[in-house]
DNA sequence: ATCATTGTTCGAATAGTTTCGAATTCCAAA
DNA sequence: TTTGGAATTCGAAACTATTCGAACAATGAT
């Protein structure tokens, strides 16, 4: 028996599908280590601030791609983007990883 | 740029992976919650003997699909699974759930 | 106004997942 | 040794994911 609704497990879930492609990871993970350690909460999107064609290159995908993966990111709540110019800002969602860390958590082990 | 490898990051989207169905990810969660908090590191399998056609019943799912997804969990290098006479015990992977931990921490985000 | 840059959307090809039922294997008990 | 319960494997159907290139949209610079 465990003390998660069916909600929560849907949504965990979701989270866990969004990283479940290594290159979405390693592109989540990459947006994460932008920002210094203990300060998601307050870091704005200017300040990590990424280019897509970057990952492009750096991951070997097409641009359409990597919109679609980090669509896929934003779709599960992981991350948030808006609009700068002709950029576009990335911020990682501080919720989501305190989701993550209280599954992980539960998950005991210490 | 992150402190993990590429090695790291697939392991890690394989757990991920695992995790990413809802049926599968209750599964596991059962499997979790069966452990006194704490003692998955010292808990055998023999104390979470679980049945699988109960599994079955309580997902609403064919013997047949229970056990390809727990086949996947153990790839994923979640659970262990030996043969006790007709039954098959099951018992969680420390290791994985460190994995998992390690990569939540790393996340950071208090 | 046109251009170059940045990112999104669309449609299509390919590959992988989920689920089932039927057939099979494995073991213990009769 | 045959039976019966428990789990796996197989083959198939339906669905979902990954990736690309081409076409499109939004923006700032020329």
């Amino acid at each position: 028996m465990s003390n998660f609704k069916n909600t929560d497990l849907d949504q965990i879930s979701q989270i866990f599908k969004a990283l479940s492609n290594p290159k979405r990871l390693e592109i989540f993970v990459n947006f994460v280590s932008c920002v210094p350690p203990g300060t998601v909460e307050t870091t704005t999107a200017e300040q990590m601030a990424v280019c897509q064609r970057e990952i492009s290159a750096e991951q070997d995908l097409a641009p359409s791609t990597v919109s679609h993966h980090i669509k896929e990111l934003r779709i599960a709540g992981l991350i948030h983007q808006e609009r700068k110019g002709k950029e576009i800002l990335i911020s990682v969602n501080p919720a989501a990883l305190e989701t993550l860390n209280r599954f992980t958590r539960h998950m005991g082990c210490k």
